[in-house]
DNA sequence: CTGAAAGCGCTTACAG
DNA sequence: CTGAAAGCGCTTACAG
């Protein structure tokens, strides 16, 4: 077990003086004595004393730490999103709290729970869905500020910082259009839990209809195409979707994953069907071909989300319940090319 | 801001109990009357009471919360790291307090001594090298638990979770031996930053000088081969190396770059270079071709160093200082194959 | 079974 | 410029 810390006591009972000064001395501001001062950090580097944010929160009702609750660790978008808000907390002295609810809409309100009883003073977070969801539901009647990072809440107003997913996801679409595509299918890890899932597809809709093609059905999975089983699925679903040309996928590891999946099937990426992908994860660039994405700068959401909520908590003043929305970056890659059998000249749909 | 929470105090008062009585029914064990622990449970249940950890904490010298320091969270190994240690603490009720170091060792230092005023109870964490550790000195002077989680101490004993580098390493070297591989040059991130690296290397070269191969010169790296430079450099180093038939990068993470960087450089993988990584992070298995590694079981290693560590903390049992080896899997993959220019037969060198 | 009281480690008006 | 004292939200011997 831990040896017992040094307190403040003991540093004013070693200093000679009260706690009231060696607390002046550490929180600086106060006007010290300079001998007394030069004794106190003396005593403190001797005594390797360490201030105690457990008292020191207790009597200033502040704990300079927030919670940061995601999805999953193990997508790199949203570890990404972690490195952003990790660096910008770290860099203003405060202390970031995890925890994963595995997307599980109920480990959000439990997660939140948790993460209040621990004195968090607000919160970044990726939720299910924040048009319908008790966790920020529970954080407005707290009146805990947060702000949501990938989510972009349509109904209800709340803070966010997000690309516009459905617009980006337009001007992705006609690329492919562009390329001589018609027959482009959507593929969704589960709708339920993605609210941005199904904003892009709504960008793919709108697309598809802009330019006179039909809207495939859906390919929606719950899994990661890594076995057999997910492989023999994926073969039956394009079949029966009518044989897309391109695949676009709700996001970047679904879209590796599927890219291997059809290698493996036998399909050439990108000469058979293109694929592409959404977030903009730095493996995708490292990939051979190079992943075709919407670059979200997953780093860059999460560094400007903390940002403004540290500065809202430092200042003492509400969030904005806005949208910021981030600039998004169409990345070529190599996985996407001309439809199959398509001339050099472009065919405009009527 | 947050709207000012409930105290116990507010609800002993509504429910017409003593603060004591309160915490008992909060905590448990004791004996109450049913009525008034119905009273107090239906306050607590209206005011919506949750205790305040802060509180708790001061009282009882126990935050229930752990750090977790990690070099990045950007590399999938870390996070999948992390993501094991999240598991286990939210399974047992333990909160995790995440720090990211960069790979710079004075910022371990820096990591602990805010953790520690944050009054975590133990450690999760990587380090440079276990083996000089200023950070780990630390912690031990005192006192503060830790488990540490991929490094391999060697010098001095302390708790660690990790696969054994060095035979591991040795293992996959002698695959590649096994396939005609003499030309076989190890790719190492920075050195300095990783003991784990230079575990795996003294195991190629063991494998090197049992295979009675000559150890090549290291192609060490300050970066994943992502740029037009980057390539250049590698181009070079390929060169200068003499030709490597096969590349045995210290990581997963840059075994994928390198990959790319190959073949953006003309090279075929494995046809005419055969690559290795070494971590098992999942995307690996999602490439095509499956990257060739050795797995250790990234989030496996989180849930196992923070089950000890936790363990040991509600005990208050001291950790042993040993190393937890856990076990390995070579994962064939398909960035490996036979020697380019090898006849069927196994030519074993002299 | 229950409560009054002390005290965990701090900070901060207040007084001097 | 400095200190005595109160108090932040809890828990826990102690007494009854």
């Amino acid at each position: 077990m831990a040896s017992r810390r040094a307190t403040i006591g003991q540093v004013a009972e070693a200093a000679g003086c009260s706690t009231a000064t060696v607390s002046r001395v550490i929180n600086g501001g106060a006007m010290i004595r300079p001998e007394l001062r030069s004794t106190v950090e003396e005593t403190i580097r001797r005594l390797g004393y360490r201030p105690s944010a457990v008292g020191r929160s207790l009597k200033t009702r502040r704990s300079r730490s927030i919670g940061c609750i995601i999805p999953s660790l193990t997508n790199p978008v949203f570890a990404s999103s972690i490195s952003g808000v990790e660096m910008v907390a770290r860099k203003h002295g405060w202390t970031v709290l995890l925890s994963a609810t595995d997307y599980q809409r109920d480990r959000e309100t439990d997660a939140i729970e948790s993460l209040l009883s621990r004195d968090i003073e607000g919160l970044i977070l990726t939720v299910t869905n924040p048009d319908d969801s008790p966790a920020l539901d529970l954080l407005d009647r707290e009146k805990v500020p947060y702000v949501l990072v990938y989510n972009e809440p349509l109904v209800k107003p709340r803070p966010a910082v997000t690309v516009d997913n459905a617009s980006s996801t337009r001007q992705l679409t006609e690329k492919l259009v562009t390329l001589g595509h018609r027959r482009i299918c959507y593929v969704a890890g589960r709708f339920s839990s993605s609210d941005r899932s199904r904003r892009r597809y709504e960008g793919y809709l709108a697309a598809m209809a802009a330019a006179g093609a039909e809207a495939m059905p859906v390919i929606e999975v719950d899994y990661l195409a890594t076995t057999e089983d997910h492989r023999r699925d994926l073969a039956d679903r394009l079949v029966s979707a009518g044989k897309p040309t391109a695949l676009m996928c709700s996001n970047d590891l679904l879209a590796i994953s599927i890219i291997a999946a059809l290698r493996q099937l036998g399909y050439r990426v990108p000469k058979d069907v293109s694929v592409t992908g959404f977030d903009g994860i730095a493996l995708g660039g490292m990939l051979s071909p190079a992943l075709t994405t919407i670059d979200q700068q997953p780093t860059k959401l999460g560094l400007q989300a903390t940002q403004w909520l540290l500065s809202g908590l430092e200042q003492d003043a509400d969030i904005d319940r806005e949208i910021q929305f981030i600039d998004f970056e169409f990345r070529p890659g190599a996985t996407l090319a001309s439809a199959p059998g398509r001339s050099r000249k472009v065919r405009r749909a009527s």
